[in-house]
DNA sequence: ATTATTATATGCTTAGAGCATACAAAATCG
DNA sequence: CGATTTTGTATGCTCTAAGCATATAATAAT
């Protein structure tokens, strides 16, 4: 049953994400992910999204094609890619974040605040308890609004 | 942070599940729905994946093919299939449920059982608020273990 | 300094998804 | 009751996005 709402819950952010993104699958996720690390790497982007690193690099030739995002050379290393968010890109990420808002928002407008209160400290115990790494972190917090998440439990576990 | 908590519990649901099914993607939830409404039609599985039509088929086809599911002619109407488990189908049904239940149970291990006796009536709550239709219920429960969840409330709000 | 590892890019292949179309059974409507 | 529409499946076709294998450059390790 909590796995129910687990999937129910997730299939209305990835709707609501992807509706905003330029192509289905992890793109919504890129994006925000992109916009919330700026300088993020296709290497670390590629853990977050769980794809092969071709696929990833695909995925961001894709992006850049769109002109959503764009590689630059990361300073300390001459390696990696760094990756940032063209303005379009930008104005597509909040379009991402907000759709996302509004559909958790409305799924979740049938409790009380009390109730609301008390999910939102369960949600936060059980995070702390799942997130182990840092690309795990950025795992599950792939299509998070980083700016409206204030107290990130997830952030806190780590540090 | 709910949403983030939706995607890592969703993650660890489709991980467990797609590494007892054939192939990844939604052929662990087509086994599951498949097991639980022996008789389901292409068109009701179709919309509980929300796939295509040509892409259920071909999905039914790759089932059939594996040897874990079988078509037969609807007794009520004869344009449909109906679709069963074969007993391999069964065995891989059964596999899939209790991966998935394991996940999950250890992801909720570290609540303790006044939280979660807290957070299942949440969560119930939410789900009633959230089922809409039939076809909705079956995509939200697509890889639910049936037999273990008594008093589903999803079941109940339809009724 | 040599070797191993890490980060990225690309050629190649393929699995799975959608669209368009075709057909049969059922439902609807005149 | 016959004709039309709708519904449920099947299949040919195309294409996108994913993986594997391989190559190259930069960094780290020995």
């Amino acid at each position: 049953m909590i796995g129910a709402l687990a999937l129910a819950f997730a299939d209305i952010l990835q709707r609501d994400a992807q509706a905003k993104a330029p192509e289905p699958g992890p793109a919504a996720s890129a994006i925000t992910l992109i916009g919330h690390v700026p300088g993020l790497s296709i290497e670390r982007l590629r853990r977050a999204l769980s794809l092969s690193h071709s696929g990833t690099v695909r995925l961001v030739d894709r992006l850049v094609a769109d002109g959503l995002a764009a590689r630059f050379s990361a300073p300390d290393d001459h390696r990696a890619v760094a990756l940032r968010l063209t303005p379009l890109g930008e104005t597509t990420c909040s379009a991402i974040l907000s759709a996302r808002q509004t559909g958790l928002a409305s799924a979740l407008a049938i409790l009380t605040s009390e109730e609301l209160q008390e999910f939102g400290n369960l949600a936060a115990k059980l995070l702390r308890g799942l997130v182990s790494t840092e690309d795990h972190a950025y795992r599950i917090c792939r299509l998070c609004n980083y700016t409206a998440c204030l107290d990130c439990p997830v952030e806190a576990e780590l540090a």
